[in-house]
DNA sequence: GCGACAG
DNA sequence: ATCTTGTCGC
């Protein structure tokens, strides 16, 4: 009698529901316009209890050229913690040949097709996610954080390690220490030094979620590194294992 | 025209 | 993002 081995049975589809479908091939100006209709849907002034997070996933897309043919393969992996714990309960990952180059400004349709894949893999709902990139701090208000929340309905937070968009004092040296990111006389994120003797990171609000309760959760996803551990873990599964 | 520009 | 050598420090 023929067995599966146990550790290959894997559903088909996960338990997170996707709620905002739409095709994601376009020309960078129609790309453009979407993010402008998309904007006005994104909720950025809701505080998150972080009480009652239990589940924190992390998100990061690497990007590296197939050894045969060369053709640049996007491999995205979510990464699923407990909360405040930070142990790594659950890794989805997803590749295909990455779809759309990098234009700044519109790096979720290079690195969403891909994401939304591991997303319809995961076996957790996490109460919030951690990506790596802009949120609100975004020309037109809307980065990967912002838009892939909008297809996640839930809270997701933009945790970038370098700077886009806007201007702001010197941060302060102290962990925890954060300036407000502006953007003419709006704040659309903040500065924030996660450790001592580190650069800053650039927190904002995704969606569902504001930049207070960004920022508080961030540090509390924050150990021992520059990075909030969530997207460490993330980073690391899409960076090294690949066995898809 | 020139500089800036997530990953 | 990825390309890459050495180097400073626990």
């Amino acid at each position: 009698m023929q067995t599966v081995p146990f550790c290959l049975i894997q559903p088909y589809e996960g338990v997170m529901k996707l709620h905002m479908p739409h095709d994601w091939s376009m020309t960078p100006r129609e790309a453009i316009a979407l993010q402008n209709q998309l904007a006005c849907l994104v909720i950025a002034d809701l505080p998150l209890m972080l009480d009652s997070v239990r589940l924190v996933a992390g998100v990061d897309v690497s990007v590296k050229p197939d050894p045969a043919t060369g053709q640049d393969i996007s491999r995205a992996a979510v990464a699923v913690l407990n909360f405040p714990g930070l142990e790594v309960l659950e890794v989805a990952r997803a590749a295909m040949p990455t779809p759309f180059p990098y234009i700044p400004g519109l790096l979720s349709f290079r690195e969403g097709p891909v994401l939304v894949q591991a997303f319809e893999k995961l076996q957790h709902t996490p109460d919030v996610f951690l990506f790596d990139g802009m949120g609100r701090a975004h020309p037109r208000r809307i980065g990967i954080a912002s838009h892939m929340g909008l297809w996640l309905d839930r809270p997701t937070v933009g945790c970038g390690k370098t700077h886009l968009l806007g201007t702001n004092a010197p941060v302060g040296s102290e962990a925890g220490s954060y300036s407000p990111l502006m953007d003419r006389d709006e704040i659309i994120g903040a500065v924030l030094r996660t450790r001592a003797h580190v650069k800053p990171v650039y927190i904002s609000a995704g969606h569902r979620i504001d930049l207070e309760s960004a920022l508080a959760l961030t540090m509390r996803c924050t150990t021992r590194y520059r990075l909030p551990e969530p997207i460490r873990a993330a980073h690391h599964a899409a960076g090294e294992h690949f066995l898809d």
